[in-house]
DNA sequence: TCCATTTCTTGACCCAAGTCAATTTATGGG
DNA sequence: CCCATAAATTGACTTGGGTCAAGAAATGGA
């Protein structure tokens, strides 16, 4: 469970047996009840995440609607825009499940790379890795039709569908619940 | 000119008179003409750029067809996908405009951050900035018609749409030139 | 298990963007 | 300055998503 931090990090960069112990034990973790919001409009982020279990979503809210904009799960980082920006959020960020989180602050971080130097080159790719994906996601939605996005949901992430309610995956999708529905419908036969 | 990179990265951190102008110094300018193409399709990028004067976009080709993504102008760094990934491209990146643009690499900027190690430090807010405004634009798009998100780029970006011809505009934004054509027409009555 | 509430589906209608075709306007090279 | 070509506009038609309203299905708490 808590070596999806070791997973992730691994991508990165190898690391030795003793880092990983090093790594494993400074971890913070914390359980969240599902329907748990960590992160409110208005509020500045003070930390950021790394799920370990459950799913989190993030989504702010227009004419009172809610418009889903991520969905978060195991071995994803979380790092809240206003955590960025230090400005208050626009964001919301709610667990959709019961959720294990590791939490990060520059404090920790700072603990965690005085223990582990070499952690610290690796905040620019990491970074750089998520703004690739952030631009993929971007570039293929722009010229996707809300049925071609759904399908590609389908093909990418097939679990989602199953753990996320219908009206959240639709509001993901940027389109109306009763048109993800129809979308559904034709894509059956 | 030359004072845009000093001018960019000031934003992140406070630079002497000295840093300044060894920064200066260290930089490799080149100018390219109108219509030069920087990294092509197939092609591994070796460099990264910042724009100092011009206009550069990125585009990739579906069914032969120009998808825009985005346009590079005056104090603006580029990252290519391809650069952060070492794999081929799937993205053009080409001149609009002649263009003034300062070249980075690897070697040059371990170089540069030896000179001043205090750079080193900035790389990841930089990502994480860049990831935070590209994110801003997705969540827009995903929940803006077509009208909303042109109505947009008047308001944030009007030189754009003086610079760049209107069919290249309309791919930028995700429509047909046509619907452009039309929207534009809605918008003047 | 039952009921209230939430979520999902369906129908009818509207409208904006896509498509194809034709025409007008702009542009740059000779 | 003229012409060939590229870019922008307009018209007619199709189509898929939005909206509003009603009903069906699923869910969770008591």
């Amino acid at each position: 469970m808590n070596n999806a931090i070791i997973e992730f990090l691994s991508q990165y960069i190898h690391l030795t047996e003793e880092e990983k112990e090093v790594i494993t034990h400074q971890n913070v973790l914390q359980f969240f009840p599902r329907g748990t919001v960590l992160l409110s409009e208005g509020e500045r982020a003070r930390e950021c995440y790394f799920v370990l279990s459950g799913c989190v979503y993030s989504y702010y809210l227009k004419d009172g609607h809610i418009k889903v904009t991520e969905f978060y799960t195991e071995k994803q980082p979380i790092t809240p825009i206003s955590y960025t920006t230090k400005t208050p959020s626009d964001y919301y960020l709610e667990c959709l499940e019961d959720c294990i989180v590791a939490l990060g602050n520059e404090e920790r971080n700072a603990a965690l790379f005085k223990s582990v130097p070499r952690l610290a080159m690796i905040g620019g790719t990491v970074m750089e890795n998520q703004l690739a994906k952030q631009r993929l996601k971007y570039d293929d939605i722009i010229n996707l039709s809300p049925e071609e996005r759904y399908r590609n949901l389908q093909e990418n992430a097939p679990e989602l569908l199953n753990r996320v309610p219908q009206y959240l995956i639709a509001s993901y999708l940027g389109v109306q619940p009763e048109s993800l529905s129809r979308i559904r419908k034709r894509l059956v036969k």
